[in-house]
DNA sequence: ATCCAGGCAGTCA
DNA sequence: TGACTGCATGGA
C-alpha cells in the first residue's frame, strides 16, 4: 500500500534543493520527485504551502523523511546570520530563493563524492545510478512503477573487485571508493561515531581516507553531518570567492579558510551552497551566451 | 575535436 | 609551502 503525508513548509523549493548538486539520486518525474530515503521508495510534489510525500506500505512515523528533508530548519533564521552588507551573497540569495541543505546518510554521501572528483553533476548521478543498479537492493515500488534500487551497502561494495566497479563509469575513483567501503565494513572507521565529535576532528577521520581530501570531506561534513560551519570549495566555489572576494591576485586554502569563517559566519555552509549554485547557474549561462555570440567561452 | 568537470595524491623546487 | 601533473570518463 502507499501512504501519503503533507508538510506544511515556507521558503522550501524542492526542485531547487533536490537538484543542486548535494544529492544526486532525485528523478523529476510526471509532476513530482521521486528517490530513495532511508531504503524506502519516496515521491515528493512541491505544493501550495508544503509538502506532499508518498511512500510504500503502513508508515505512521515519517521522521525518517522530515530529518532528510530538514524540515523543522527555519531558513529565516539561518539567512539573518549572513552578513548585510554583502552584495554577492545577497544576490545568490536572491536567484535561489527557498534553497536548503538536506541531511543525508554519511555512506551515501561519503561514497558520493567519492565519486564527484572532476565529474560534472550528471555524470556524478549517471555513476552512482549504475552503481545502484548493479548492487543495490531492490526497493519496493509502487505496482507498474519501474524497479529502484537503494544505494549499495559498504559492506556489499568492500567484497566488490576494482574492475567490476570500473564498469559502472567512475574511472580512477574506483581504488577510492573500494578502500573507503571496506574500512565502513570492518569498522576501521565508524560513520556513526564521527557525529560525535567536533568538526576537525571528524574532518581528520574522514581526511585518513585515499581520495579524500578537504573538499570531499567538507561536503560530507555539511550534508551528511549538518557541521554548519563545514565549506566546501570546489572549482565554482573558488571562483566565485575569488571574482567577489579576492579580486584580481591568488587565493590559498589558508586564507580561504579564514576569510569564509570570518566572512560568512555560524552558518558560512549555508552560504556556500547558495554561492555554488549561483555561480554555477551563471557560469552556464554566460558560456553558452558566449558561444552563441561566438566568443568561445569562459 | 578540444575543453572541462562539486579533486586528490605524488613529485619536485 | 607552492606549482605542476596524471588520473578515466563523457557531455558540451
Amino acid at each position: 500500500m502507499i501512504s501519503t503525508a503533507f508538510f506544511e513548509v515556507e521558503d522550501y523549493d524542492l526542485g531547487l534543493t533536490l537538484s543542486s548538486g548535494q544529492a544526486f539520486r532525485w528523478r523529476w518525474a510526471d509532476g513530482g520527485w521521486e528517490g530513495v530515503v532511508a531504503g524506502r521508495w519516496v515521491r515528493l510534489e512541491s505544493k501550495a504551502g508544503g509538502i506532499r510525500a508518498a511512500s510504500i506500505g503502513q508508515i505512521q512515523d515519517w521522521r525518517w523523511l522530515t530529518h532528510y528533508l530538514q524540515l523543522g530548519v527555519q531558513l529565516g533564521e539561518i539567512l539573518k546570520t549572513f552578513p548585510h552588507e554583502d552584495e554577492h551573497l545577497r544576490s545568490a540569495v536572491k536567484a535561489c530563493q527557498g534553497l536548503r541543505l538536506l541531511r543525508q546518510e554519511p555512506w551515501e554521501c561519503l561514497a558520493s563524492f567519492i565519486l564527484s572528483s572532476t565529474k560534472q553533476i550528471v555524470h556524478i548521478q549517471q555513476i552512482i545510478e549504475r552503481l545502484c543498479l548493479r548492487f543495490g537492493a531492490p526497493v519496493k515500488v509502487p505496482a507498474g512503477h519501474f524497479p529502484m534500487y537503494a544505494f549499495p551497502l559498504a559492506k556489499t561494495l568492500a567484497l566488490v573487485g576494482e574492475q567490476e566497479l570500473r564498469a559502472c563509469g567512475m574511472g580512477f575513483r574506483a581504488r577510492a571508493l573500494r578502500e573507503a567501503a571496506q574500512r565502513v565494513a570492518t569498522g576501521e572507521l565508524d560513520l556513526e561515531k564521527l557525529a560525535t565529535l567536533d568538526e576537525s576532528r571528524a574532518r581528520e577521520r574522514l581526511m585518513n581516507l585515499r581520495g579524500v581530501g578537504p573538499k570531499i570531506a567538507n561536503c560530507v561534513l555539511l550534508f551528511a553531518y549538518g557541521f554548519p560551519q563545514a565549506f566546501p570549495v570546489d572549482v565554482w566555489v573558488r571562483r566565485a570567492l575569488g571574482t567577489a572576494y579576492f579580486p584580481r591576485r591568488r587565493l590559498k586554502q589558508r586564507e580561504v579558510e579564514s576569510f569564509v569563517r570570518q566572512h560568512f559566519g555560524p552558518q558560512a555552509g549555508y552560504a556556500q551552497q547558495y554561492l555554488f549554485h549561483y555561480w554555477r547557474l551563471q557560469g552556464r549561462g554566460k558560456r553558452k551566451a558566449a558561444l552563441t555570440a561566438g566568443e568561445g567561452g569562459l
